[in-house]
DNA sequence: CGGGTGTCTGCAAACGTTTGCAGAGATTAA
DNA sequence: TTAATCTCTGCAAACGTTTGCAGACACCCG
């Protein structure tokens, strides 16, 4: 009842050519091999006929299928859908097509979806999910698939990767808890296999010394995952061990809420008797309560840069490789305040 | 330097056969057709060269490419994301992989994202971003794309589709505003070009009026998309033109944050001048300031469903079309309280 | 022993492109 | 006028599968 979609035969032979000059005309790098006269006729009929070309036969025959994998430990984590977004949006304006692909954080899934990539023979990749030692992002680079890796990053660095200046994030967290008069600041930090876990609790500890902080040990957890309830599992472990602390830096949002809830359950308030800090600003935690302290980065333009480097690299693989870094910028909403201690100095030398 | 992965003829040299015994011993279907001996030699030197059969190819052959597409007016809602997961995942485990694209809400660009699903010959389309009449849906029963529907639904009735119960939503939030004694209730709606937008206000229409609530046209507004910035207009607007009425029932999550925005915006608070109730229960509206009492729906589910039904539209196209619809139940939050009028009769009642 | 039945495997075409190669004209140069 | 060059188009193979058809072989029964 429906008629198939016109194929390259069909136009060609309305067009009184063969297959073969139909497809020199529409395809921009052979284009000029044909008269003008010829090509403008072939495609008006290609026109006429609603012909699009069959993906699937171009790229059996070329290896190459306009399409790119997007890997994501949890697309629920509202950093990522501004990233997709970005990263889908200049993919599909170059022609490509993105195949999307949650793993749940779980290395059994991880692997499976790259042998389906890799089977279905996608151009290049986008991992957001990658941890410091990845041997998914390893097998990549040896097989040779355009890779670009975003938010995370691997140790070696052979490989192309957009991310943000981490240690100019925490800079910026900690001397404006210093500024607001905090002088021990915990620290819940996010799990060391990712390159964000590591290299955020790197620089706290460096950082705070630099700065003169009060920072032993006992102030610092790393959580196990970047989720709310490891978030306060963390904070809650902190606070086991002592409260003589006026601030928490986390390491990410989502366990920036978790030391909102652990703050909550011990009947403490924010930023009254704790101050806290985010990262990331992902949507909406303007809108908490109270609305969080963070550090912005354009997550949109992550994923824009990240096609784009893709791109780039699909289209010269022996071109060097490149890593993007982009500068976070702090964002001072209700959750930071200056310690209670402060407070009364200030009421003390007040008019 | 990487050895091209194997193909169906290397694995039939290789163990002595034809590449065509070796595609019957690989297919399920068919596996049945060649001898058990036979077979288990074959499946193991496919092992043992790491045989994966390229999905181009053998789409290019039967037509069928076990790719779903699914498209979003905006990724970056976040009742989407839960549903894409839910739904990424059991195509994945059915073998189907998810070729995600964003349209924005554009017309436009749905119209081309069609076009290159269409070429791509997806086996189907979940499609969350259909508008009451929709030329993109028409086109695909039309050509017998088979689809699936979810969260909105078309006039149309001969369409698969999973969505929730809009109108026992507006009935459970009315009476819950009824229960705490509420008389008069505005209404933020949705754009009337959505299903949800028009059911759920002439349901709110409906069951005010049977519920003997006051509601004069005045307070009815329907925004134009299901933005914040949207809801807070719409809300301003109601404002302008009467300040009686002491809650107000949004069609959606976001159009209710825009309505703490408008109230915030003229000096009152919520609950206590104005009650505000929204629909979705997305992630993290209970962490906003204050917790929003809004209508649960298990997004995931949704489209876990929705996967489900359409791997049953693919695999048996002619059955009769089902439309599922979900029960949403309300959760009762900090946005809601009792009317200032009400609360003083308790105080004059009380001890 | 012969014909019929059944089981298994191979053959070859087809899916819709792309592209190296070669041939046909046309044009230019000698 | 002839050979050389250039421009354009057609030919056919290839990409990696699937599948209708038919052939090969074994087996059973009369």
């Amino acid at each position: 009842m429906v008629p198939p979609p016109a194929n390259i035969k069909d136009v060609a032979s309305r067009a009184g050519v063969h297959p073969s000059t139909v497809s020199r005309v529409l395809n921009p790098a052979t284009r000029s091999m044909v008269s003008d006269h010829l090509a403008r006729k072939i495609m008006r009929v290609a026109e006429e006929l609603g012909y699009r070309r069959n993906p699937l036969a171009a790229g059996l025959r070329t290896q190459r299928t306009h399409t790119v994998g997007i890997v994501l430990p949890d697309i629920t984590n509202p950093v990522f859908p501004p990233m997709v977004r970005g990263a889908e949006h200049t993919l599909g304006g170059e022609g490509y097509t993105a195949i999307l692909a949650d793993s749940g954080g779980r290395r059994r899934s991880e692997r499976t979806i790259l042998e389906n990539m890799k089977s279905r023979r996608v151009d290049g990749l986008i991992i957001a999910a990658a941890r410091r030692k990845d041997p998914i992002v390893d097998e990549c680079v040896e097989l040779g698939i355009p890779l670009v890796l975003v938010n995370r990053t691997v140790d070696k660095h052979n490989v192309a990767a957009v991310i943000n200046d981490d240690e100019l994030g925490i800079e910026l967290a900690l001397e404006h808890l210093k500024a607001l008069g905090h002088r021990r600041v915990a620290y819940v930090g996010g799990p060391q296999s990712t390159s964000t876990g590591y290299v955020r609790y790197r620089t706290f500890i460096r950082w705070s010394k630099r700065l003169g902080l009060n920072v032993g040990r006992e102030l610092v957890v790393n959580a196990r995952d970047y989720t709310e309830s490891a978030g306060q599992r963390a904070f809650t472990r902190i606070l086991e061990r002592t409260k003589d602390f006026t601030a928490v830096l986390s390491a990410n949002d989502l366990l920036a809420l978790g030391c909102y809830d652990g703050i909550r359950a011990c009947g403490l308030r924010c930023p009254d008797d704790i101050s806290v800090t985010g990262f990331n600003d992902m949507p909406f935690v303007d809108r908490f309560d109270p609305p969080l302290t963070t550090l912005h980065i354009p997550l949109d333009d992550l994923g824009v840069q990240a096609a784009q480097l893709l791109l780039e690299r699909i289209r010269q693989p022996d071109a060097p490789v490149k890593q993007l870094r982009l500068e976070p910028r702090i964002v001072v909403r209700g959750s930071t305040a200056p310690p209670a201690s402060a407070r009364r100095e200030d009421l003390a030398t007040g008019p």
